[in-house]
DNA sequence: ATTATTGCAAAAGTTTTGCATGCCG
DNA sequence: CGGCATGCAAAACTTTTGCAATAAT
């Protein structure tokens, strides 16, 4: 059984009132602003519960630690392999990937993330 | 200037002679059977020069540690969001995906990599 | 009253790094 | 010889967890 809790709901609002792709920390340091008493483990248990339920993204970049996202609308990301910032992109391919992907898996396909890398408009300019 | 060393051979031939997706953990206690010496730090060292020169593919799931990959030919990967484990996917969208994507996107995409998840054959027999 | 959730702090786990030594070119 | 790479161990970082206290139903 879920129950409310006020840590939980802020921590989703500061997620859904952002399109950067925080780190759990500064989720954390964020969301202290408001409630200075929450904890770092309480950040991250309720990310993960978050995610877990599907109310946010959990992103693994494989540069730094995790990023979350607000937006669960279909997107996917762009990982700027200089700095390491996470951004959206809207653009999703017009086949019916999870289908045509099943062909080949002996398994059950559920999603499919798609991240683009490379190298962000200020990067490129500051090189 | 880049110098031939012994432990670094080992860790790519290692890669290209197993076909799972080993975390660095994995790799050096099979590459420590033929080199009793190699220190985990190396490993680590030599995974990272590796997959930064196209030599092997680093994968973050989200799932535990990073994983890595001795094949770099063109495929994807699945997840197995119940045991974690990495499977080669070998469908490719038919679209240009990244220069379809570029057009959304205000700097330099350099790769895509998409990331399938869901439940392994033996995950879904074990339920 | 019951139990999910929290804050705190310690622990676990992964990855990086400093430094003296060794090895390649 | 000069400098990259290594082994070792410590450190840095990220994330999880145990437990007593707090708050929601």
């Amino acid at each position: 059984m879920i129950k409310y809790s006020r840590q939980r709901e802020c921590i989703l609002n500061n997620l859904q009132n952002r399109r950067d792709h925080p780190t759990a920390d500064m989720v954390y340091k964020s969301v202290r602003l408001e409630q200075p008493n929450i904890s770092l483990g309480t950040v991250y248990r309720n990310l993960s519960f978050l995610a877990e339920n599907g109310q946010i993204l959990k992103i693994s970049t494989g540069i730094g630690p995790d990023r979350f996202d607000g937006f669960t609308n279909l997107h996917n990301h762009f990982i700027c392999k200089s700095c390491g910032n996470v951004m959206d992109l809207d653009y999703i391919p017009s086949e019916t990937i999870i289908e045509k992907a099943s062909n080949d898996f002996d398994g059950e396909i559920e999603e499919c993330e798609m991240q683009f890398f490379g190298k962000c408009r200020k990067c490129l300019l500051n090189n």
